[in-house]
DNA sequence: AACCCTCCTCCAAACGTTTGCACCAAGCAA
DNA sequence: TTGCTTGGTGCAAACGTTTGGAGGAGGGTT
């Protein structure tokens, strides 16, 4: 038990640099130093000390995400195990591991994101969210840590990223419900200093605008991306004197938060309110009534983001870039549309 | 950028050693001496490097996930996330961090297992698993590295576990079943080795036993955990010609599978087919009709398997064991119970 | 015999920490 | 003066690898 590349070199009659090139397959070494080295290696079932590794070639052949602050409500929402499968499976295949910074001790995001550069636990780090002059991208750039975000940073070619088209998005969801005749069209939003609650509420407004119809304050909402708050939210629109007859919500979860809400108040969906949502989680299908909602290829998105980050890893030289991947609109019952050869519809 | 503790220890007009001390709040150091080096600390943007520090410590306070092999299929069930969340939540707290094993190159689980254990990254394991004859928990062991397993070991007194009184719970839900009136019932179980899948099916026979049941092995099935299994089961059971009323799944992504397989065969359900499933995902509520789940609080689960970890970690003379969780039966729609003031029946 | 390859292997420094021990200065008692 | 604390700091070894360059053995050419 705990053998090392000593007592493997000694039992093998080798020295220990003999050793580590067997285990980086040098073709300096014969054939027969190398078998003879590989069976001492299987008696004492010697696994080479990664840690010892990492520290002298500077890099730990490991991902790292930052788990924000808001661990708890972070892992709650079904956008990151999804987003997590997609940079499980880029980094698989690329021989990478992933690291979870979860422990805080008091730091904040930031300090927490500076200590994962600097302890060179990680080689690169992905980011799960972009705000308005996010103080992350500096840190990330301040530490010269490879990074790739995963939403639009505000300041353009600092830092790779992977993003929707959000504002795209939310235009088309919005001019769907207007096509569907709807004129007062409430907006249920994440924080507001996500970027892509801004992205999204700007797809909105354009989307109103060149129907001619002015944005009222008063039909926007937002609060933190949690079914709780999408409750508020449509309890809030509700309450108005002129309330909306459709919401577009920002996220799946805040979808649910405002159906349930206006389920509970006495509304039928999509009768007295139409409701659509942004991620199209598993749920939004099943949900009753099913849940119209705009597919933006999370795992994808996941997945994207780590192979661009892989790609910086292998050759830093190259200049940061941006991906954007693409956007579906998933036509369900809840935003009222007639669509019986829509998907669910019940229709074969 | 890159700063070390030499390049600290330079500034200060210390040595290595004493920016150590500071680091490690050591009280032979002086006030003054360390309000001077936490200044440079600030001056140089100086953090720690883990790696190095893990090397000579033998620590990394870090806790190590083993993700199987079959990736995929684990991160897509509801599950996971949940006991990560679970997991992170204890982590967080005692100020550890997580590591997912992924990276793969042609390794099995038991030679990744072996490869984290011995590489010094991580200084415990949660197994997320037990299978009969597990290979894994022999690998744990032998690498003497602290572990603990979710679910059951079969070789008691091994390694410490965190798991449900997994055949009680089937018990539970096999005789609600019952009590409706239902007497021949299906199970769809999990993987056959494993030893939940085992434990789930004994207390659905012991359930069907005690009222002088016999169990038909014809209305046994096993899959994986994943939508499809529960698909290609429930189209089997119905394909008998003395087909089931009713259906034990041993896991709600395999209870959905099974609604939908029986749904477009043109079976009601509850009418025609009563289903319940295990681990009570949101999505239960939430489907049509929603679906009667048995709570085993995987949450909890995750939570209490990182404590105990944990525990073992702070104190390594300790002693293995196992705590179990508790469950609770949730009576929802699919069953075809009449209750009119149970959850989400409608009734406030 | 001298020289030069070609192969294979080893030496030793480096990566950035921690920590047992030695050391030193200052204060104080004898 | 000597000797003993006490408090603060430094030295150097250790943790387990990797890797450039040195070195040695064996064979072939001149």
């Amino acid at each position: 038990m705990g053998s090392n590349i000593k007592d493997v070199a000694l039992r093998a009659g080798v020295s220990p640099s003999t050793v580590s090139r067997v285990l980086a397959k040098n073709p300096r070494i014969s054939k027969e130093t190398s078998d003879r080295v590989r069976e001492v290696m299987r008696d004492l079932n010697y696994h080479p000390n990664a840690v010892a590794r990492s520290l002298v070639k500077q890099s730990s052949q490991t991902l790292g995400i930052l788990i924000p602050n808001t661990i708890e409500q972070f892992l709650q929402n079904p956008f990151f195990p999804e987003v997590l499968r997609g940079i499980a499976q880029s980094a698989q295949t690329a021989g990478y591991d992933i690291f979870l910074s979860t422990a805080l001790h008091g730091l904040d995001d930031g300090q927490r994101l500076a200590q994962m550069a600097r302890s060179k636990r990680v080689d690169g780090v992905i980011l799960l969210t972009a705000r308005v002059h996010d103080p992350l991208l500096d840190i990330a750039l301040d530490n010269g840590i490879p990074t790739v975000v995963i939403g639009r940073p505000d300041a353009e070619g600092t830092v790779s990223w992977v993003n929707n088209d959000n504002k795209k998005a939310a235009y088309d969801v919005t001019a769907h419900l207007l096509d569907l005749g709807h004129r007062r069209i409430g907006f249920i939003g994440g924080a507001q200093d996500l970027i892509v609650t801004l992205d999204r509420l700007a797809g909105y407004s354009q989307a109103l605008e060149e129907r001619g119809i002015v944005v009222d304050p008063y039909l926007l909402y937002s609060g933190e991306f949690h079914e709780e708050a999408g409750c508020q939210g449509m309890v809030r629109l509700l309450a108005l004197a002129d309330r909306p007859s459709a919401v577009v919500a920002s996220d799946d979860v805040l979808a649910f938060g405002a159906m349930r809400a206006a389920g509970e108040l006495g509304y039928r969906i999509p009768e007295d309110m139409a409701v659509t949502g942004f991620n199209d989680i598993p749920l939004a299908k099943l949900a009753n009534p099913p849940l119209t909602s705009m597919n933006v290829n999370v795992f994808e998105l996941g997945q994207t983001a780590a192979r661009l980050l892989l790609e910086q890893l292998a050759r830093p030289q190259l200049e940061v870039r941006g991906i954007t991947v693409e956007h579906e609109l998933v036509v369900r019952r809840s935003c009222g549309a007639w669509a019986p050869f829509g998907p669910d519809s019940g229709w074969v």
